[in-house]
Formats: structure tokens, C-alpha cells, sequence
RNA sequence: GUACCUGUAGCUCAAUUGGACAGAGCAUCUGACUACGGAUCAGAAGGUUGCAGGUUCGACUCCUGCCAGGUACGCCA
């Protein structure tokens, strides 16, 4: 299984298209998608063709005649039976003798039959990006979660991925930061809890400056300072952006996050009087109302300023810098910013303008929807912003009730890494099993589900399999399950096969779609057949030989579970 | 005003991107020999997919027009 490892969709497309061009020579449209896809209800087989349907038109004869040549062509040996059925669907039924030999290969496969499509592409993901000075809130936890996740899926697939945190580090806000750090600063309450205290200082000058035309008038003379390097400024805006990252890190430790690069706004700053040259160059941008903007007439947007009346960039500037810098040092392939929807229509600009400017690279803006309370938008200023820390704390104090309820036994130390575990995999679980673009209602009750769909039901999916897998170990020593062959005899069991072969499709997809919710969905599903399985169908007390083949399947759905989590950044403890 | 997004079971969400009878979880109701871990399983009930048209073999999905909510729209990021 190496470079050219295929998931049973890919193989089974292939094989359709192959089947159709044989049976009807030059009159396959090009565009046409002549695929397979997995079928809804398995009375329909394990894959289905629809392709005939829409080629109707195209051969003038009618589907069903046009399926019966794809059933009657010579089948892949994956494939037991090809039927026609309904106006022309085409069912394939997978071949049970087939299934259980590649099950017992992906057994043996660290990559469970997972292709590497990225091997040798490089992808640059932007994500998380919190601003200095201010606390993460329950908002940024989407960016930071969904981001990560593509992050590991990508990186799972083979590609390069250069993970960026992309901090906002260089706005107008810190004139305000540095003579509210000058005036009313408390060092002890800096050095503890850093950003409760910057954010203070802020509001506390803020609130000054609307009522102190003199003070915001300073404000704005220690930004100009700040950006012309001025020295003492210069130090405090690096310890405003250090103590922030502290604080940053340790959110991000929780989670399991790591980051390639983290490099704020401030990192391009240099180049942004280049970036004006060339939009100059190209004849690109031009003055209007005593800024300098781009049209975008053609693309039927908005203009889009790149430099202030007052000479000053924006964020604009700083995004095109950031992209041709990018591309520059690392020649991606493509670039993936995480964020949430209110910055549409910037990103859909800044791709045009670019494009115009001559970057090549794909680039694409992920974006999810706001997270919301039940009351409405959450604003620093109406005061009802949920720290992400509190809801991380919060979570695992739920947790760590239940593990005390139902494991009394447990070491207290284990209890706590549990909990730790069970808590922050239900957070991040709630947010990657829906779909990124649906706008969030923060509920407590939601993030910390921990039955139904959510990642405690999945982790103490593999929490049982690995107490099976114990037991088998003492009941029957010295025995190895894969001397003995997997067999598929009863239907639960065929039908947790077909979801164990499915992975590889459900990570590809997860990744081109760049919806992790793709991803848990299967291994909700695969954790749920399981449940059945188990439920349903003995194994430690079957005989042997029956015994020995469902404690692979066992085996082979913990690993898929396994992997599939954490591929979503979801620990899986031994026992919960 | 313009653009984008959303509207699916009482609630929270899916639906392989145009496929077969729209699926899960929560909540409700009924069941499961101390079971290989009950944080589970089996089952019931719950729907005119916001509304009205259209496109076609076939529409939650595509087009048009409404309704409701969200977001963004030249000097904040």
C-alpha cells in the first residue's frame, strides 16, 4: 500500500468510467461525472452507480439499457454482483470474501488504507488568530478546532502543511494599549493574569479618549511612534504581544494545538509600502476621496482600500503582503484561511486583487458562522463574552463528576487525565460534528454533551474495545486473533466491515470539502454499528475461530476510531 | 438599498453536492437473562424540508419571486 493506494470509491469510479467508454466509444461528455457513491440503504447494494441516468440524453437510448451495459462488464474482483434497479441505478455489492482479506490488510496497515494525495503539495493553513490583548473568547474556539483539524487531516494525507497563526498584532488599538499601560498599569496584576489587565487598561483608556479629545489625540501619537519604531514603544508593544502568546500557549497546550509559525500582522509590515508599488506598477489601485483603493468593478464587489487618507495601511495591505510573502517562501500549493463568515467579502477581495497581482496559488477561505448566545450576539461591551478558559474549566469539571460516578476505583490522578480527555474532547466535538458554516447557539448543554453524538460516546466505544481485547489476552494466552482468518457471517458484521473499509473515503473527503463534520459523522456512524455489534453478537464466549475473527473487527475499530479522533484532535484514553 | 449566508421532527443537527422511502442525537413512551464495561442496546412516536412557482426521469439540493433571521458593504481589524 503505497503511493497509489485508492479507496474502493476511487477504484470502483475508475472502473465505472472504464466500463461506459468501452460500451459506448467517443460519446462520453467530458464534464459528465461517471461515478460511484456509497448508497444510503444497503437494501441497494454497498455502491451505486447513477450515471446512466444522465447519459440518457447524451446516447439517446434509454438509462436502464445504458446500466446493463455497466452490470454486464467485466466486474473487479471487489465486486460480487452489479444489478439494475429502479430508472437505471446501477447496484454493486461488494464481495464478503473480498472484504474480510482487505480488512485483514488494513491490519497490518498504519494507515488503515488512508491514500497520501498531498504527498509532495504543501498547503499553508491560517488559523485561530487571536487578537493581543484581548482574551480568547468562546468565539475563537471554531477557528482554533476546525483550523487544527484540517491541519491534521492534511498533514494525515501527505501534504506539507505550514500551520500559521496569524496574530492581530498591529492595529490602531495599541496607541490606546501604550498610554493606558503608561497611566494606569498594575505590574503584579500584568505579571499574573496579563490579558485581564491589558483588557482593562484598554477599556479604562478607551472610555478616556471619548471624553478627552487631548488623550486620543496622544493615543494616536504613540501609534505613529510605535510604527516609526520609536524604541520604548517598540518594547512595550513586544511585551504586550509576549505576555499574550503566554496566555495563548497555554489555551493552546490544552487543547492540543500546536502551531508552525505563529507570526502576527506586524511580520509583513515592511512590505507593505511594496505591496502599494506594485498595485501602482500594474496600474491596479488609484486615488479616490484621498485614499488609495482598487476597484473591483468586474468582480461586481466593493472597492477595497489598501492605503488611508491619512497614509496609513489596513488590514487589506497587510492580507495581500501576507499572501505574497507566503507564496514567495513557501510556494504552496494553497493557502487556507480559517475564519468566521464576516470576512466574506475582505478574503473574496483580497483572492481578486491577488490574482490581478499575479499569485498563482489556490487560495481559499473556510469560513464558519458566528457563534452566538441564546440571548443574541456576544460583545466585549455588553459584557456577556464567555472566556474560553471558563468553558475548558467548566468542562471538565462536569466530566470529571461523571468519571468519579461511574469509575470510584480509579486512581484520583487517572480521574483527572479522564476527565481531561473526555471534557475537552466533548468541547471540541461539538464544534467539528456540525457543519462548520452553520451559524452556532452557544448552549452549556450542547458543548458538554456527553451522550448521544459527542466524543465521550465515542471514546468509551474504544474504552470497551480495549477492556475486550484485555479480556481476550487473559482468557485464551498466548493466542494471536490473526492466525485465524476474518469471517463475515452475520449481517452486523458485514455491516461494520463495509464501515471499517470506508474510512479512507471519509477522511478524503473530510479534507477536500474541508468539513471535519464529514469525518465525524462516519466515525459516529462506525462507533454506533459497533455499539450494535457488541450488543448483539458474542465474541470472547463465541467458539474459537468465530471468537478469534470479531476480535479483529474489534481490534480494527478501535484503531479506525483511534485514528479517526485523533485525527479530529480527540485523545481516546485506555479506560474512561 | 446591494451582496453573501441560514431556514429540515418539540429542541440541536445530518443528508455522500441532482438520486431510490429525508436520517441521527436530545427530550417523551415501551422493553433488554448481573452484561465481553448499562456513558450501552432493541423498539415506538415524531416531517407538506419557511412560502409560491419553475427546470427534469428524479429537487432539501439548481433557477425566479416573496417571508423571516444573520452578516458584510471607502478609510476598525
Amino acid at each position: 500500500m503505497q503511493n497509489d493506494v485508492l479507496t474502493i470509491e476511487q477504484v470502483l469510479s475508475d472502473w465505472a468510467r472504464g466500463a461506459f467508454q468501452a460500451a459506448f466509444p467517443d460519446s462520453i461528455p467530458d464534464g459528465l461525472s461517471v461515478g460511484v457513491v456509497p448508497t444510503a440503504d444497503e437494501r441497494f447494494g454497498d455502491y451505486q452507480c447513477n450515471a446512466a441516468m444522465s447519459l440518457a440524453k447524451a446516447l439517446k437510448k434509454p438509462p436502464r439499457e445504458i446500466a446493463s451495459a455497466l452490470a454486464a462488464a467485466a466486474r473487479p474482483e471487489a465486486v460480487a454482483k452489479a444489478e439494475v434497479a429502479g430508472p437505471g441505478f446501477v447496484n454493486l455489492f461488494l464481495d464478503p470474501a473480498w472484504m474480510a482479506g482487505r480488512l485483514e490488510q488494513l491490519g497490518d496497515d498504519p494507515r488503515l488504507g488512508v491514500p497520501g494525495p498531498g504527498r509532495g503539495r504543501t498547503v499553508v493553513i491560517d488559523y485561530s488568530s487571536p487578537n493581543v490583548a484581548k482574551p480568547m473568547h468562546i468565539g475563537h474556539i471554531r477557528s482554533t478546532v476546525i483550523g487544527n483539524a484540517l491541519d491534521r487531516l492534511h498533514r494525515f494525507l501527505g501534504w506539507r502543511v505550514i500551520a500559521d497563526n496569524h496574530l492581530g498584532d498591529w492595529g490602531t488599538q495599541f496607541g490606546l494599549l501604550i498610554m493606558g499601560f503608561r497611566h494606569f498599569a498594575d505590574p503584579a496584576a500584568y505579571e499574573t493574569a496579563p490579558i485581564e489587565e491589558l483588557e482593562r487598561i484598554y477599556v479604562k483608556s478607551y472610555e478616556r479618549s471619548k471624553e478627552d479629545p487631548a488623550w486620543l489625540d496622544a493615543a494616536r501619537a504613540e501609534l505613529v511612534k510605535l510604527q516609526q519604531g520609536d524604541p520604548e514603544n517598540r518594547r512595550l508593544w513586544q511585551s504586550f504581544v509576549e505576555h499574550s502568546l503566554r496566555e495563548f500557549n497555554r489555551i493552546y497546550e490544552r487543547l492540543g494545538v500546536s502551531f508552525d509559525l505563529v507570526r502576527g500582522e506586524s511580520h509583513y509590515n515592511d512590505r507593505l509600502p511594496g505591496v502599494i508599488e506594485r498595485l501602482e506598477e500594474k496600474a491596479l489601485a488609484r486615488e479616490s476621496e484621498g485614499a488609495l483603493v482598487v476597484f473591483l468593478d468586474d468582480e461586481k464587489m466593493p472597492v477595497c482600500i489598501v492605503r488611508k487618507s491619512d497614509g496609513a495601511y489596513n488590514y487589506a495591505t497587510t492580507d495581500l503582503a501576507t499572501v505574497a510573502a507566503r507564496a514567495e517562501e513557501f510556494a504552496p500549493d494553497a493557502v487556507i484561511y480559517v475564519t468566521d463568515e464576516r470576512q466574506q467579502l475582505h478574503f473574496r477581495q483580497i483572492f481578486a486583487i491577488a490574482k490581478k497581482m499575479g499569485v498563482a496559488t489556490r487560495l481559499v477561505h473556510v469560513w464558519f458562522g458566528l457563534m452566538r448566545l441564546p440571548e443574541g450576539t456576544f460583545s466585549t461591551r455588553q459584557g456577556n463574552v464567555i472566556k474560553l478558559e471558563r468553558l475548558l474549566d467548566e468542562a471538565q469539571t462536569r466530566a470529571l463528576a461523571v468519571v468519579k460516578a461511574a469509575s470510584p476505583e480509579m486512581p484520583a490522578e487517572q480521574q483527572g487525565a479522564v476527565a481531561r480527555a473526555v471534557g475537552i474532547g466533548a468541547v471540541k466535538y461539538a464544534d467539528l460534528s456540525q457543519n462548520p458554516q452553520s451559524l452556532v447557539t452557544f448552549t452549556w448543554e450542547k458543548a458538554l454533551a456527553l451522550d448521544g453524538n459527542s466524543a465521550p460516546y465515542l471514546q468509551y466505544a474504544c474504552a470497551r474495545i480495549a477492556s475486550v481485547l484485555d479480556k481476550y489476552r487473559e482468557r485464551f494466552p498466548g493466542q494471536d486473533p490473526a492466525a485465524h482468518p476474518i469471517r463475515l457471517t452475520e449481517p452486523i458484521e458485514r455491516r461494520l466491515a463495509v464501515r471499517l473499509l470506508r474510512f479512507p473515503e471519509a477522511v478524503v473527503h473530510a479534507a477536500e470539502a474541508f468539513k471535519p463534520n464529514l469525518l465525524a459523522d462516519y466515525l459516529y456512524d462506525l462507533a454506533q454499528t459497533y455499539s450494535t455489534f457488541y450488543q448483539n453478537v458474542p465474541f470472547l464466549k463465541a467458539e474459537a475461530g468465530p471468537r478469534e475473527s470479531r476480535v479483529r473487527l474489534c481490534e480494527l475499530t478501535m484503531k479506525t476510531l483511534r485514528q479517526g479522533l485523533s485525527l479530529l484532535g480527540i485523545e481516546t484514553p485506555e479506560r474512561i
